[in-house]
DNA sequence: CGCTAATCTGACAACGTTGTCTCTTCCCCT
DNA sequence: AGGGGAAGAGACAACGTTGTCAGATTAGCG
């Protein structure tokens, strides 16, 4: 900048006032200065820029589980675009449901200064982010609440969308619905879980712990379990799936016996609509989702110091999927 | 920084040197300073740590074209890994496809002092990058090669796998083959489109411009495509799609209409096995190409300064897709 | 016991910006 | 014509850290 400043003939800060687009500069300097800058390729320093002015790095971090998964990648997108419209970039990382590595992630977000995080949790202790958000550092929590840690958050209705799902379930005369889950850790999980015994315990279905199956981490094991409890005397006539990863490996495994056992599956995606088996997915906006949080800590970026709130948006119940060995049906418009 | 130092009764500068475990401190004054550290909820300020020591801001930055499209999340997801091993974090940023958006973002990539950049162009000219580049900012071109610049870049065999896949096409005895790309524009498409001339023109089928259609953007044009295709008096045996999302488009209306057309296509994706459609598939490791191109910048990174290298990534045919209708048979494994 | 060397610690400047304040100039109004 | 005020430009310090160098302390050795 030294050198632009010279080039141009004019003072250091002269030439910070034209970087800058800030008034009271003579447009016959100013043309000076861009031209000198244009010669010497000059690029302002954010670094430093940011460093000076005390705040302000235009940048605000998204911490998720997985980037591959649609889900995430999704909301990623929806988070950029809300950035975008404040100038900001986005960095995400994934925490691979490590608590540790979340809370190292989040640390150096913090330690870069980044104007704002929003944070899908792994862990379940946030009370190390107190410090960092009592100085001043905004935080919204999305997807699942955080530990020990008064903050922002944005949830989606799991138990009332695992509830309705099941009702139908139940409407429609099941009573051994198997389900599949990733872990009981996750708060996701529990909420669809408890909306599903909201939903089995008044229509008189007991407890029966072999229809619930914890630790379903990926494709293949829900296509295992699914295989094993089919395999038993008395099989289950529908399944629930908890997450969208593992509704992949009971469709595989139920199109692969050419089973007609029910499918409800939580989580939509884009594909859903094109996988070989009939069944009804707990859908809600991912985008909104991601968007509500993105917009919430553009608001406490620019200042609002009100009390923390909780937003749960509706979940809904949609068809997915087609009929094999039917007559091929006309899809719905994409 | 001055509060911890106060509150140890040390200097400045042996704050620094705790914190950044650089040898010559007593244990015992660095107990002290590690205690009013936690203490004072002292973090260190990154900014201004890298302003001061010139580089290493250890971020790399990755421009894709669309974070919500499987291919590129899952490159994301592999250079994110590699980022990692080096103790750097990776900065995710979306062009879609916008060549001034690809421009703003990476001027901003280089005024916030990356370590790097890995960049999926979407632009064709990428000399204003030549600045940064000479100026020490190492950058490697992934899937497309850059335009006006030399720099490291990691390719697949687009044109090969072209080749192979409508070669196949053709010893099946296939000689109307429409295909539905998404832009002329984009390297890789026309890479794609000159691999199914190679294997076209030896065969003596001749040019049909009827049976290429251009500016297929989305699933849904997608399926206009095919439906108009076929409707015409001289229907194609074969459709030949050139990206991902045309693929779902092209299978949605075969599946529509019952069709037995066979389908090839560029692009492998996870839920590719369980489309309702069988097809042939042009497949490649998508985290393959990130990680090479990630290492490939922290070799860079690291001062190695070669002449620039371009490493192109070998393809596959694979089976995706059931048959529906027919009687439901075994899945390849998970 | 004195000298050298090794180890440890601190003062200071500098990284590249921008906020603050001051000074100059010029215009407009009374 | 004189005074007030606005506008333009620059000098300087400061943001929070670390590299450099010099000083202080201690240990080791003859």
């Amino acid at each position: 900048m030294a050198d632009v400043a010279a080039r141009a003939g004019v003072s250091l800060k002269t030439v910070s006032r034209v970087v800058n687009n800030a008034p009271h500069v003579q447009p016959e300097l100013a043309e000076r200065v861009l031209a000198a800058v244009a010669e010497l390729g000059f690029r302002r320093n954010l670094l430093a820029s940011s460093l000076r002015s005390g705040q302000a790095t235009a940048t605000i971090g998204l911490l998720i589980e997985e980037i591959a998964n649609p889900f995430y990648a999704t909301m990623a997108e929806a988070a950029a675009e809300i950035a975008g419209q404040h100038d900001t970039m986005l960095v995400i990382a994934s925490s691979e449901e490590d608590p540790a590595r979340e809370r190292q992630l989040l640390r150096d977000m913090c330690a870069r200064r980044f104007d704002g995080l929003l944070v899908v949790p792994a862990g379940d202790d946030h009370s190390f982010l107190r410090a960092e958000v009592e100085l001043g550092t905004p935080v919204v929590f999305l997807d699942r609440p955080p530990g020990g840690l008064l903050a922002d958050t944005v949830l989606l209705d799991n138990r009332g969308g695992a509830r309705a799902g099941v009702g139908r379930l139940i409407e429609a005369g099941h009573r051994r619905i198997g389900i599949l889950l990733d872990s009981i850790g996750v708060y996701t999980m529990r909420e669809r879980l408890d909306g599903a015994q909201d939903a089995l315990a008044p229509a008189g279905v007991p407890y029966d712990s072999r229809l619930i199956r914890d630790g379903v981490g990926d494709p293949a094991s829900a296509a295992r379990a699914v295989a094993e409890m089919l395999e038993r005397p008395d099989p289950p006539t529908a399944f629930f799936s908890l997450n969208n990863r593992i509704t992949l490996g009971v469709i595989e495994e139920l199109y692969r016996r050419g089973s007609d056992a029910t499918v409800l599956a939580f989580d939509d995606f884009d594909l859903a609509r094109l996988l070989p088996y009939p069944m009804t997915v707990i859908a809600y906006d991912t985008r909104e989702l991601a968007r509500t949080a993105a917009e919430l800590l553009f608001l406490r970026i620019g200042g609002d110091r009100s009390w923390p709130r909780t937003v749960v948006l509706p979940t809904e119940l949609v068809s997915r999927g087609v009929t094999p060995g039917a007559a091929p049906a006309a899809l719905e418009p994409t």
